[in-house]
DNA sequence: TCTGGGGTCCTAGGACCC
DNA sequence: TCTGGGGTCCTAGGACCC
């Protein structure tokens, strides 16, 4: 299984339409305002050298890197290459799933996968100019953080930083397998699989169980008594190497549509957040219609000031895509909070009927 | 100098039924 | 007069990912 992932892609497909930032410090995020609220969402990697990096508070990168380039997100922009990116990747016959802009999965049959990963970045390089890297494992999971090994460190100017990676003898492609799984991640925190966060992190610490061999060598009972009997024995197979997830050629069908705004000042006149929250009803009332499948559930999300968040959800009596509706249950869900304090950000979500179809 | 926006999946707990 | 054990469905929240 390969998994491809194109480097440093927001920022790369701004520098391909404005070919004088190639080599400059560039950051994308919010309305490219450094002065608003928002946070990075790719930093070049000229950026990341000032310590600016993805989820960063604008603010703070501003501070970090003056001379940065500061751009607003182009989601049509991103969706447009991306677009592009995925059906060069489709032309190599093989079985592709999407994973998001800049991401996909590859199940392919081959005795040289190396070959095939080469031939993967080079139809994607001709279509669209940009470079990807590309992980290959037995499986989902050892592609995924193959890819991660095989990252640049620095753009591929000259290939080479100082003595990078034990790179793979082609530069940009990683391999995986179940017999160097631990040679090469076994001394990482578990914070290095996917699917490990902080949180789970901590807690598998407070168990005494620090890095990926500590996990897999873990009892998985232990495990599952803090974790659950689904999540446990995942997080145990997981540091193992172990994933019999399949890669899936079928095309997304989304389970929900949501839209949220944070607000530059919070709000505390609740006439308006109505208003707010009404509005976004009709936005999504648009994409439901768009999708083509009946919402059957409408839940607002209310961050309040400083920042805690809550959700409430109302039932549609009946599947519909109507706007009027849709305002009426999202307003009712706003109804269940009991708070009125003032609010930073507003969301709203419609979910669609789990499709029993194929 | 605080902390975006778009999602998915799992869990815990309450309601309700037998 | 105080109390069982299943099971299912729903909701809110947690955690994670790009």
């Amino acid at each position: 299984m390969l998994h491809v992932d194109l480097d440093q892609f927001i920022a790369a497909v701004e520098v391909l339409r404005r070919p004088e930032l190639r080599g400059k410090p560039v950051v994308v995020g919010g309305d490219g305002d450094p002065a608003k609220r928002g946070v990075v969402a790719t930093a070049s990697y000229e950026a990341r050298e000032f310590g600016v990096h993805s989820g960063l508070p604008l603010r703070t990168a501003a501070r970090r890197c003056p001379e940065c380039v500061f751009l607003p997100v182009d989601r049509a922009a991103y969706e447009a290459v991306s677009d592009e990116v995925m059906r060069a990747l489709r032309s190599l016959g093989a079985v592709t799933e999407v994973m998001g802009w800049d991401e996909a999965f590859v199940a392919v049959n081959t005795d040289d996968p190396e070959r095939f990963a080469r031939e993967v970045q080079r139809v994607i390089k001709a279509a669209t100019q940009l470079n990807s890297t590309v992980g290959i494992g037995e499986n989902r999971l050892q592609a995924k953080l193959a890819t991660g090994l095989g990252k640049p460190r620095r753009d591929g100017a000259a290939g080479a930083g100082p003595a990078a990676r034990p790179a793979g003898p082609v530069p940009g492609v990683f391999r995986l397998t179940h017999a160097t799984w631990f040679a090469v991640l076994g001394g990482e925190p578990v914070s290095a699989l996917w699917g490990i966060g902080a949180k789970t992190a901590a807690k598998l610490a407070e168990l005494g169980i620090s890095t990926v061999s500590e996990l897999a060598a873990a009892d998985v009972g232990l495990v599952a008594a803090r974790f659950g009997p689904t999540i446990g024995p995942w997080l145990v197979a997981t540091a193992r190497g172990l994933d019999s997830s399949h890669v899936s050629g079928e095309p997304y069908v989304p389970r929900s549509r949501g839209r949220e705004v944070t607000f530059q000042q919070d709000i505390d006149d609740w006439d308006r957040v109505r208003a707010e929250v009404a509005q976004l009803a009709g936005l999504i009332s648009e994409d439901v219609a768009a999708e083509g499948r009946p919402a059957i559930r409408v839940v607002v999300k209310v961050r309040y000031r400083p920042f805690f968040t809550g959700t409430h959800g109302v039932p549609l009596s009946a599947p519909t895509a109507d706007r009027s509706e849709i305002e009426q249950a999202a307003l009712a869900a706003l109804d269940k909070f009991p708070d009125r304090r003032p609010v930073r950000l507003l969301g709203v979500r419609a979910e669609f009927a789990a499709s029993a179809e194929t």
